[in-house]
Parts: C-alpha cells; sequence; structure tokens
DNA sequence: TCACAAGTTGCAAAAAATGGAACAATTATG
DNA sequence: CATAATTGTTCCATTTTTTGCAACTTGTGA
C-alpha cells in the first residue's frame, strides 16, 4: 500500500458529512497502525493536502485541494454548458439545481446553484448518492444497459428510504420509463418533502455524461411549474445534445412531464 | 522529495487556467525526469487522485477531490455564515458575490454566487489571485499589521494591471483606508470595467478570515446601489463578527462609501 | 494527582521511489 | 505513406521512504 494510496483513501472520508478528521479517525477508517496514521497525517500536511482546523488535532483539506473543484468543472466544457442551462432555469424558477456525474453507482454534484425561493432545497454538492435512488442518477444510469446496470447494483443497497426502489427489478422498470420519458424523476424519495427532474447528456467525443437537476418542495410547486422547469431543462440539454452530437439523448416528451404526486409509490 | 510532495506540488497547478496535465508537463513543471512524472502519474490516476480526460493522455482532478470544497467549507462555520450574507446580497442585487480566503499573499474563492444580472462578472473560483491587488485581498491585508504586510509582500510584483498599486508604499496607504472605511474597493484594477468591494471578518476561536466580497460592472451600477451592496454586507459581517466575538472587525462606516468613479488611480 | 486516551518517535526490515537510458507509441511532416 | 520528431513507458541497481512494533510523550478528565 503506497503513502498515495493512503492518501487518497483518507480524502475519500470527507465529504459534507465529515469535515474532519483526527488521527485515531484515520487508524479507524483506513485500518493503518496509529503510528502511520500519525506520519500520514504529518506528512499530508506538510505538503498542503491537509491543515489542521485552528491549532487543535482535527485535519481538514488543505486549501490548495479547494480550487481543484473549478479545474476539473474548467476541463469539461460539458459541464460548463450544462450548468449554465441550470443556473438559467434555476435563476427563473427560484429553486435549487446542480450538475452531477456518475462514479460506479453513486452521483455526486460538481456544481449547484442554490435557488432563491425563501423555502428551498439545500446545496447538494459533496455528498454522494446513490444512482439508482435519485432523479438524477437514474437519468445517468439509464443510458446504459439493463445489463450494466445490473452489474453496477450488484452490490448495491436497496430501499434506503421508504419510497426508493426495493429491487433491482424496480430499479430497471424504473429507467425503462425513465428512456421513455427522456427524463428522470423522484417524488419526496431521498427526502421527504422535496422532489426531483433530471435529464442526463454526454459528449461522444470525451465520453463524458452529466445531469441536469432541479430539486423543489414538493408541496408547492403547481404542475405548470414543473412543466416550465422540465421544458426549461429539456430544451437546454437538447441543445447541449446537438452540439456535442450525443445521438444516444432523447428530447423529454412533454406529454409525459411528471405532475404533481404522479408516482409509482404512491 | 516524496511522493506525497511531489503529488501536492503537481495538484498546484491545476486552477481555472490550466485544467489538465500530461507527462511532459508534470515533467517541466515539477522539473523531475519524465520517467518519474509518468509513475506519477500513473500512481495518482491509480489512486483516483488524477483521471484522464476521455481517453487522451491529459490528466485532471479526480473526481474523489470534487468533494473535497465541500468539506473544507462545511468544516468552518465562518465560510458558512458569511456565504449566506453574500448570497443574500447577490441575490438582492444580481451582481456576483463570493467569499474568498487569503494564504500567504494570494486569495482564492472558496464560495462563488454568480448572480443572476444579464451584465455580470464571471465566477471568480479557482483562480487564487494576489491579495494586494484587489479589494477582497486588501480587506484581509488590512487586519495585518503593516510589519506583516511588508514582510508579506517582500517578494510581490506590483503593478500587475495598469490600476494597481505600483509600489509596497501605495499598498500600505491604501491599507491605512481600509483600516479606517471598514472596508476594501477597487476599481477597474483586477479587470477593466469590474469594480468590487470586500469585507473582511474573522473568527478569533479557530484563527480564520474570510472576506466577503460582491463584484460587479463599473459603468451600469449607481451610487446608490453601491450603497446597497455596502450596507448589505456590512450589516451581514457585523452580524458575523458579534457571533465569532472578532474584535478586530471595524463596522464600515456608510460616510465613506465608494462612489462611482472615486479613486485615487483616475 | 492519577489514570487513561490520544498522539509521537526510534529502530531494523520491507517496500517503494529514483534517475539514467533503452524502448514503444503517437503525432507531425515531407 | 514513410520518416522524423515528439511523447510516453519500462528496465535496472541504488537510494530513499515507509512500515509495524513498542516505548515514549502529551493532553484530558475524574
Amino acid at each position: 500500500m503506497t503513502v498515495l494510496e493512503n492518501a487518497a483513501r483518507l480524502l475519500k472520508c470527507f465529504n459534507s458529512e465529515c469535515t474532519d478528521l483526527t488521527v485515531t479517525d484515520v487508524t479507524e477508517r483506513l485500518d493503518i497502525p496509529k503510528a502511520n496514521a500519525s506520519r500520514l497525517l504529518k506528512a499530508m500536511r506538510g505538503a498542503g493536502l491537509l491543515e489542521t482546523i485552528g491549532d487543535s488535532k482535527r485535519h481538514r483539506p488543505g486549501r490548495l485541494l479547494i480550487d481543484l473543484g473549478a479545474a476539473f468543472r474548467g476541463s469539461s466544457t460539458l459541464i460548463a454548458m450544462a450548468g449554465e442551462v441550470v443556473k438559467e432555469v434555476s435563476d427563473t424558477c427560484g429553486h435549487t439545481g446542480f450538475v452531477s456525474i456518475r462514479v460506479g453507482n453513486e452521483v455526486s454534484g460538481v456544481v449547484d446553484f442554490p435557488g432563491s425561493n425563501a423555502l428551498r432545497v439545500a446545496g447538494t454538492i459533496g455528498r454522494p448518492l446513490p444512482a439508482h435512488t435519485t432523479a438524477t442518477g437514474r437519468s445517468l444510469l439509464a443510458r446504459l444497459s439493463d445489463a450494466e446496470v445490473v452489474a453496477l447494483l450488484r452490490d448495491a443497497t436497496f430501499k434506503v428510504t421508504p419510497r426508493s426502489p426495493g429491487t433491482i427489478d424496480e430499479v430497471l422498470a424504473m429507467l425503462t420509463e425513465v428512456r421513455a420519458c427522456g427524463f428522470g424523476a423522484s417524488f419526496q424519495e431521498t427526502t421527504l418533502g422535496v422532489d426531483a427532474v433530471g435529464i442526463a447528456v454526454g459528449d461522444p467525443k470525451t465520453g463524458e455524461e452529466v445531469s441536469l437537476c432541479i430539486v423543489f418542495p414538493s408541496q408547492i410547486v403547481s404542475d405548470a411549474e414543473r412543466q416550465a422547469i422540465l421544458t426549461g431543462l429539456a430544451d437546454g440539454a437538447a441543445d447541449i445534445a446537438f452540439k456535442t452530437g450525443d445521438t444516444r439523448f432523447k428530447k423529454p416528451d412533454p406529454a409525459r412531464f411528471p405532475l404533481k404526486g404522479l408516482t409509482s409509490h404512491d
């Protein structure tokens, strides 16, 4: 096990839930002798990969790492284009929007736009979620074949919340629907009271795929507003698909736009 | 030189200008034999610290790194509070806002809010800037003593743009003014046509300091709007200073709010 | 003050990184 | 299309780092 691998494993421990680590934390999480944890932390601190919070023993990611997200976003014109579309829609409707990518069976937000409504869903960056339990995740999974999805979800956990799918077959059924509709939707699935829509689009030249997503409170958003949101995302995504030459993209069908409360889980 | 140090040096090369690196780039930038550059890249790729773009030889930060910014932000209540204030002001005025921190003589944005006006300043995350040439940077530098500033700027470059300060003395004079006013301002200094205001606030418990900043187009923003922006930031910052017990904070003086075109460099 | 947990350091063995040069692959050029 | 030029990878013995254990130090709370 090289230092680099341990360093990477350590960095993976951080997310919006776990924002700092001590020697003991690292000892447990990476399952290494505490001597090594101590030295790893010291080395990473020396390199600027970590920093201590105040003068406590708690470590957080070093400041040099905070610019990296920008480099990642900047390296992808697909993400930039998707961000613009989502920002536009988010500004118009006032709800929180984000662009996310899939890594294995997880989706991570890469850009987010917090929304301006008083009642808005909090930002979702920095907390990878299972792909099969989210609108945005399913919009991305729907671009794979059923066989690939089955392989990906081999050791996934189902029914993580009361409204999330309970079996692989249920997921596959949902994906069939996503492929037919052209978008993913979720109704109070990941978070109670929160609905979401996601549309995926890719760039065949780089192999990248992103999902454009808007999340909003279930109760207060009318059907008309839902349609407006979806139309906005769909138009923007279609535009991107045209530019990148994404042939797998299917323009969402307005006739199937999700209505308030439309869900197979009610 | 440990791998970790090289890895960190490599990651430092990324910013919003330089979003991907090849073996040759790394060889030159880190001044190491290309054999090592090749192996470093491979090791970092293996650890997930980097990934290739498509199947090219170009590398960008790995996806595991994009969540780290969120962990950093989450580890600091100061950043969270500052973000809320800036978001509020940015939403109200429609201009781009961000929260930044100082590292040595550089400032990096940690959260940004792109603004909703048609004519807005683009996001500023991921591109560290010299502290002494920006409103936000000077608002942070002003919290140091002149001696500390002199030490920090020992090998800084001056006059990086026509309107940026030309000597250390000029910087010190500007900082004196910042300390008197309670805020930093810049007029078409870093970018032509762009003005900015920044207010710094700290948390004595953790030693952290952040700056709340709004950037806007010089031409179209009236005096009244400038005052509104500054009042918004100032009220929010004062609130934060009260909560953290920051005694070094000085509430900006409305009488000295910057007027359109008010600048010693005109 | 003591006990206990958390973190750090010394040491020899084991593993990984280094740099030079040969080799392979890719890209540009006539 | 062949050749040159550029870019990236692999081989090797040597040097350096990392590892795991245990002893040690520091800090915390009863």
